[in-house]
RNA sequence: GGUGACAUAGCCAAGCGGUAAGGCACAGGUCUGCAACACCUCGAGCGGCGGUUCAAAUCCGCCUGUCACCU
């Protein structure tokens, strides 16, 4: 049997995914799958740039504005999610198509990456995070060192999350997580898939993201972030961690003021697309759009696509 | 015009005679259940010229620039 077809459009925040995935959705027939771990969040529009119904022209939309700000969201509910999403859109002889800029999400479903082998029981890892507090990572990173001295040589020790969760692995299923890993990365994808990134010249992505977070705050962040909050959704909840929620709580407990806020939120939004582009850098696969190349003609990169995807 | 202070990396900033802290930005990187997360790596020889000294970013002189005050 042929492997199910997917399209995948990814690249830094700010490149021009949106606007260019609806378009390619109506011309190869396809649904879109949001791969975007804020997005996912209802009643957060204006910080996550979340696609307007009007601009969906019509393309059904999947796994955007659907979770209430106080839920958690991780890959492994992400993956689960997208499974279904794709066995949906195909039924109905659709293309799926991902759209969005969290890197690991989409990784996550194109190697089908196995997560469920540790259970949903949390306590160990919070004996670790406690752990971690009283007596150091350093004691951590030691522990697994012994167990796992591969993982304890990939993970720096100052790494306190990624070194609980190796040991948290190891103390649950009894294999290191540097084997999973390996076997993860040998897998191949059961989907046939187009992983185009789109890029831009530095310089130009980073002018876009300041003209960007400036339309936000005139949009009204502010007063998002504010109606967030009388919500009672704590500060710390996955969602509140967003670009842009995270810079607003500090301004509006008083911890700067507004100009302060925007200037973090212009940086931590540049530093983040820095970090896209540095994963999609190591992946396998990946068909790189570079925008200079097309005048950012969108007409001419989408027929760019369809001639790819037509291969 | 005069008097005084200051001039150290893109920015902020230590240094006070013994061979340039640190922070931020920028750049590069790691990542397999929090990923819009977490984490790692990374630069200059001190405004210019001359002098004192074994040794000067550190002391002296002149020049240039900036700021402050005065006329």
């Amino acid at each position: 049997m042929d492997k199910q077809k997917l399209v995948v459009i990814t690249g830094p925040t700010a490149v021009g995914k949106t606007k260019l995935s609806v378009e390619l959705a109506k011309r190869i027939g396809g649904e879109i799958i949001s791969a975007d771990s804020m997005q996912v969040y209802k009643f957060m529009n204006i910080g996550t740039d979340k696609i307007s119904l009007d601009k969906m022209e019509g393309v059904p939309h999947h796994l955007i504005d659907f979770l209430d700000p106080h839920e958690d969201f991780n890959v492994f509910i992400f993956q689960k999610l997208v499974k279904e999403a794709i066995a949906d859109i195909s039924s109905r002889g659709k293309i799926p198509i991902i759209v969005g800029g969290t890197g690991f999400y989409i990784q996550a479903v194109l190697y089908d990456i196995d997560f469920t082998e540790t259970d949903e029981d949390e306590s160990y890892r919070h004996e670790l995070e406690e752990r971690a507090k009283s007596e150091g990572v350093h004691v951590l990173h030691e522990e697994l060192r012994a167990v796992d001295p591969k993982s304890a040589d990939a993970i720096h020790e100052n790494n306190s999350k990624r070194v609980i969760r190796a040991l948290e692995y190891y103390k649950k299923t009894g294999k290191k997580i540097s084997d999973h890993n390996v076997e993860q990365h040998e897998k191949t994808s059961p989907y046939d898939f187009k992983y185009f990134v789109l890029t831009d010249d530095r310089a130009v992505l980073y002018s876009r993201i300041e003209k960007r977070v400036d339309q936000m705050i005139e949009e009204g962040l502010e007063r998002e972030v504010r109606e967030l909050l009388e919500m009672d959704i704590p500060g710390d909840a996955t969602s509140m961690q967003g670009l842009g929620y995270r810079e607003m709580i500090g301004y509006l407990q008083g911890e700067y003021d507004l100009d302060r806020a925007v200037y973090l939120i212009k940086r931590n939004t540049r530093h983040f697309a820095k970090r896209q582009l540095t994963w999609f850098k190591r992946e396998r696969d990946v068909i790189w759009i570079d925008k200079q190349e097309f005048d950012r003609d969108d007409e001419k990169i989408l027929k760019e696509m369809i001639k790819i995807y037509e291969q």
